[in-house]
DNA sequence: TAGAATCTTGTATGAGCGTACAAAATTCTT
DNA sequence: AAGAATTTTGTACGCTCATACAAGATTCTA
């Protein structure tokens, strides 16, 4: 086929149009409000073109949750990078899963969508259990060498419930804006390390935190 | 009417007959596998009888989940009544909301679909505030006296958002059991409490805590 | 027990949705 | 530019589901 590479790229670009659509549907209207013809209709194009590029709606739909992680995450690993100390990571990866204009009622509510049709349909489920991990990988290089592998484990699953806990309360009570989120999410953090370990968090690698100059700057 | 007495009372049964056959449904297949059709064949009825004694399947929705909530809080407040100290009312609180049998991912997951449906519905949202509200209205009977306004709120929203949040994780995962989420929202509890607060709450009221004798005992 | 009130059944109707597809429009090839 | 390949459109089919309703079964009343 002398034309596949035509082909291919036009091919892209209308399906990476249509998961777009597709998302901004979504964060909109939730997975029930997200039909057919109302992707199309925010594409601008067609009703019928989503059988043309896809086998169902279905892969728009896992190709849309592959798409709102990908934009989460690559957020969060930007800010991990360029974070200098530890503490500094962790707040990338709390703040990175409340992002700054998306902590609403309706995108709240989508995502609980995701969460009831995961404990259903088993490709959501794995989506969000790589989303999950990725969570979990993230803590760990904050914690690393400070906790053992048990409490790790815990305080990650501690963690990550509460995160998504909040989200939750915003979609069914939306009574906490993103701040607070935040704040409620380090202040949990706070209990589970010691004044000591998060001092030790709050340094740089190599500067070993000196007690008497934090204590009298 | 002189037949108001006998109508009322049948009604009252079929109602009650579906609204529970409505509720094992949901209970399996969530909010969406919860037609009409089924809660009929459920109750052992014929598909139509649904329109006669509801308005509309709205009606039967709302009424399940309130007799949802009613069961578990049911359960909640007789072991809150029973408790002896403060500590065991904190216990029935939290293992309340982790109901022996329930802690299934089916039953989470439905959960989830009615949290998703709440963020779009304002009805479930007002059920589910009402859930959130006694919920903190309890934990506030145990902190009584203990902790100011302030970290009270804090303090429930941070234990809610921990529950709500291992629920939507036994939904999407099911990764952890039971006693370990039980576990894993003490655990956060006692990092949010201090050791002496704890002490404070194990103790029957009346009979304050000794150091000495709980040392040795 | 006859007739009325109440309850129950089974089916029909119509709306909303995903998908398939024929035909029209566009782009590509030679 | 003509014909082929492709993309796009609009519509139609089939399915599921909530709801309405006519007709049958049951219970109550007198």
């Amino acid at each position: 086929m002398a034309t596949q590479g035509k082909r291919t790229r036009i091919e892209d670009i209308r399906r990476v149009e249509l998961i777009a659509a597709a998302h901004r549907v979504f964060l909109e209207h939730g997975l029930q409000g997200m039909t057919s013809a109302r992707i199309c209709r925010e594409a601008g194009m067609s009703p019928g073109i989503l059988a043309y590029y896809f086998k169902g709606k279905d892969e728009v739909l896992f190709g849309m949750v592959r798409y709102n992680n990908r934009l989460l995450m690559e957020d969060v690993i930007a800010r991990l990078n360029a974070a200098p100390t530890n503490w500094a990571r962790l707040e990338a990866i709390v703040e990175g899963n409340f992002p700054a204009q998306a902590f609403t009622r309706a995108i709240a509510s989508a995502w609980m969508s995701v969460c009831a049709e995961a404990g259903v349909n088993e490709q959501y489920a794995r989506l969000q259990r790589l989303f999950h991990r990725r969570l979990r990988s993230n803590l760990a290089s904050v914690f690393d060498g400070m906790f053992d592998a048990a409490r790790l484990h815990e305080a990650s699953l501690i963690i990550a419930a509460l995160i998504d806990g909040l989200w939750l309360r915003k979609a069914v009570a939306d009574d906490i804006g993103r701040d607070e989120a935040i704040m409620l999410v380090f202040r949990g953090i706070r209990s589970l390390v010691s004044d000591k370990e998060e001092q030790q968090l709050r340094y740089p690698p190599g500067r070993e935190p000196k007690q008497a100059r934090r204590r009298r700057p």
